[in-house]
DNA sequence: AAACTACTATTAGTATACTAACGGTATTTC
DNA sequence: GAAATACCGTTAGTATACTAATAGTAGTTT
């Protein structure tokens, strides 16, 4: 005899973080301008605060695989939101900024986000939102 | 003057779940038997529990698309995981199962789930895990 | 300077995850 | 019993997210 208790799919974290995941995601898309995606969302914010980033660098700085930044950048700079220019100091690089239409949605997107985030917590009192985000920030 | 702080990129709910889905998908994978994926393992849990079950039905039960319970279901099948039939009694559905292989790793399927589950979590203390789980469980 | 190593971006391939549209089948409603 | 409605599975298209391979560039080591 085990002294496991029987396995319950509907109990597993990685699960549980899928079913989260779509929550928000259809929470971020209800709220979205411009509809943006997350992870555009992210490039973008990012973006704001660094104001200037090789393409790779800025992967890391967001925790997006360099194939994954890449696709996303595309899509951003054909939106005209990202302008990506050649690094004359590394021929390897291209630096990628928010360009001018980017730069003026940045107030708009600091809302939106808070508006996202907080929808997304709703469920939670005040002090549980806290233990979560602060529980959840251990596991990244 | 606004009376919100800062907009905080690193502690919006959404950036920090795709962090954490990142990092369970590595233990996932570093855990996985037959090189499943977390929706192939989702699938064929569900599909252990119910025994027999038409495609759109399962996906309901495991939050899963139309769209992508399909093509994760045509993969298990090709591996000869899952077994697809058609419903005698209502000619728009096929009855999805689990093949003999299937049914035979059904035990080393809960092993691995509790293991991927536990090097998710261990950052955290066992009452923080119990706390983390409830509180992720609320917002789904 | 040549060789080695590391980093840059791109590409191709696979796997989720969604929308939208489609044709087929069942059920309900009148 | 015919029409309207709802559901079934499939397909095409888009967006993440990864691996692995590639060519080009930069730095380091010898």
């Amino acid at each position: 005899m085990s002294d496991e208790t029987v396995y319950k799919l509907d109990e597993q974290v990685g699960y549980l973080l899928r079913l989260a995941s779509q929550r928000h995601a259809v929470i971020f898309q209800e709220l979205a301008i411009l509809d943006l995606t997350p992870a555009q969302f992210s490039v973008l914010v990012r973006l704001s605060e660094v104001t200037t980033c090789s393409q790779n660098q800025l992967g890391r700085l967001i925790a997006m695989d360099v194939a994954t930044i890449k696709g996303v950048a595309d899509r951003l700079v054909k939106r005209g939101l990202v302008k990506r220019a050649a690094d004359p100091d590394d021929k390897r690089r291209s630096v990628l900024s928010l360009s001018q239409s980017g730069l003026e949605i940045v107030d708009k997107l600091h809302q939106m986000g808070r508006d996202v985030t907080r929808e997304t917590l709703a469920p939670l009192t005040a002090s549980q939102q806290k233990t979560f985000l602060r529980l959840l920030g251990k596991l990244v």
